[in-house]
DNA sequence: CTGTTAGCGCCTTCAG
DNA sequence: CTGAAGGCGCTAACAG
């Protein structure tokens, strides 16, 4: 059962020439006799001959594989994010090998290390919500291996990156909420770690003051997506002497959770209290009611990153981002309004 | 920025030893002084030395990479296989490259002879719903790669494989919604290339008939999965003159879909109809009514499916799958039943 | 236009 | 216990 697959010399000795004849009629090298190269090409297409990427990469020191590292694949955000960058690097030849962590900074840090050994082309990279050390990023550059960052990013770090404008979203996500009415608005957000959650919360509070509400600091929790607590925190804002009337939380699955708190607790959606997610998952369509929450152009954010990192792959001169500013790409998102808030056939 | 990484040249060069002996050393060979090795290692260590896979394999004709080939990855069933798989390869050193191919045949293709070529250690495959030519499976196994199916499987091709039992879980599924008083069980089956479909088919047609129930043609319709036709078979039931008072759905999406359009034609569910859907996707607990289901152990399919396929790569003696049978594994499921069959309170 | 040579990083004989 | 030599599959000068 020894090494199946036909190389380069098998087809040489074949066809009495060399390999690197051979090499050159393959890859497609103007000086070779073009009746010498449809020689090459039938034999190789007949025997089914497919080149060794990997003693390639060896050879010429790149792979043509890009590394993706998400956080998690469970939800439908990061998926369609990959399936949009899989799409631009296929067209340019690349493959992807795709890591997933768990949302564990460890995990992370090892699979960094993972792609950094496969001497993968290029990186995209959306970290965990526990990751405050970026060292092994910053190692990543300072080899000169291309990075992408997406969705979370970093302001330590001076990375390209394509993300949505958070604070402008959460700002009018806020902003639909006041205009139906809402005046106590809970905020459930996100770990500090996170730039999105920091955003989210600027938005929130920003469309707060513009519309003279004061904000209430017992309405903002921070929480570290941990699906389970949210029973709690939502509990602990109907349980106030002045419970809230609406509620904007950091992502979809949160708004889910404590939709389901908020119904058990008798209260009615959104007569009491409404309700407005982000990232608008697959099961905000599918919840009833249905959730009012912020789409992301998820397929563009995974195009865009890909394109980001392939123009830093192919820039002859490498880009030194240590003095160079990156390039930031921002996507535009759009709020969804369902029955979450809104009564279906009202306003 | 050439060759940023460090070989065991470099290392050999540094300690003013041979770099058979720094390979020796790092690898754990037995015959190698303690004290060379410590220094190796210790070096190693220092330097961040991450020995290069790629030349490792192109050395020993192994890449310790598996292939994970999948329809789509965007609802969660296929996620969790790969997660759990991927838990049983790491621990065994080896690494997962997903690909995925929108239930394309073409892709499929494409991506089997991708994974061939990077020479991967082994493939674990769930084909796509237009896949009825397994040409590119058998030529995997013909090259000696082990090869392990699961979730759709083919008769044609002796692969090993994990399944669940399709056949009773169907067949439970349909006798539950015989027990709550229904007797006019339509079901909206998939395409007959799945293996699945066909045997889901025929727990269903066993149910009807263990319990007298009359099998009508009209109550049963394969399609294709594209889950924009659903409103039209489901409408086409509901215009019978006698029309369903049940429905078994090939999955939990096509069950979801199916849902909308009933409550747009103003009847209730369960009242007027009751659903079924396969495989318990995060989305069946979330609509609502909640969706009767059944339920897989997808982690555990995806172990399993890493497990087989280790075992043959481990396997000293090949084994020849054209004389021996491969071995199968087949999983229990479990019938989970919400508000979509019985009424919150009710039986 | 083509063959020869060297080398990518690693492992594996074969000699000491 | 260690070093030298050869080879995995391919490309890239260097000569013709």
């Amino acid at each position: 059962m020894k090494s199946r697959y036909i190389s380069i010399i098998d087809l040489a000795k074949q066809l009495h020439i060399s390999k690197s004849t051979v090499s050159r009629a393959l890859t497609g090298h103007p000086s070779v006799h073009p009746e010498t190269r449809r020689r090459v090409l039938e034999l190789a297409q007949k025997l089914d001959y497919q080149r060794n990427p990997l003693a390639l990469g060896l050879a010429r020191n790149n792979t043509n594989i890009i590394g993706i590292l998400v956080p998690e694949i469970m939800s439908t955000y990061f998926p369609s994010v990959i399936i949009g960058a899989q799409e631009v690097l296929h067209e340019a030849g690349y493959h992807a090998i795709i890591c997933h962590n768990n949302e564990s900074y460890n995990a992370e840090v090892l699979n960094t290390r993972l792609l950094l050994s496969y001497h993968v082309d290029g990186i995209i990279v959306s970290h965990t919500k526990e990751t405050r050390n970026f060292d092994h990023f910053q190692m990543i550059q300072r080899r000169g291996i291309p990075l992408v960052f997406f969705n979370r990013t970093s302001d330590e770090l001076n990375v390209p990156h394509v993300v949505v404008d958070d604070y402008e979203a959460a700002f009018r996500a806020v902003e639909h909420l006041i205009k139906i009415g809402r005046r106590r608005i809970a905020h459930l957000a996100g770990p500090d770690s996170l730039i999105n959650t920091r955003l989210r919360q600027q938005g929130y509070l920003d469309a707060l003051k513009k519309h003279k509400i004061p904000v209430d600091p017992d309405l903002v929790i921070s929480y570290d997506l941990t699906l389970e607590k949210v029973r709690i925190y939502i509990k602990h804002f109907l349980g106030l002497p002045q419970p809230p009337d609406a509620l904007f939380t950091i992502n979809d699955p949160t708004a889910i959770a404590a939709m389901e708190v908020i119904r058990q607790k008798g209260l009615s959606i959104p007569d009491d209290i409404a309700v407005v997610g982000f990232s608008n998952d697959l099961s905000a369509r599918l919840v009833s009611p249905g959730l009012t929450t912020v789409a992301q152009p998820t397929f563009e954010i995974g195009r865009e990153a890909a394109r980001l990192l392939l123009q830093d792959i192919n820039s002859t001169v490498k880009n030194d981002y240590s003095v160079k500013k990156a390039p930031a790409v921002m996507l535009k998102t759009k709020l969804i309004i369902r029955e979450s808030t809104v009564q279906k056939g009202g306003k």
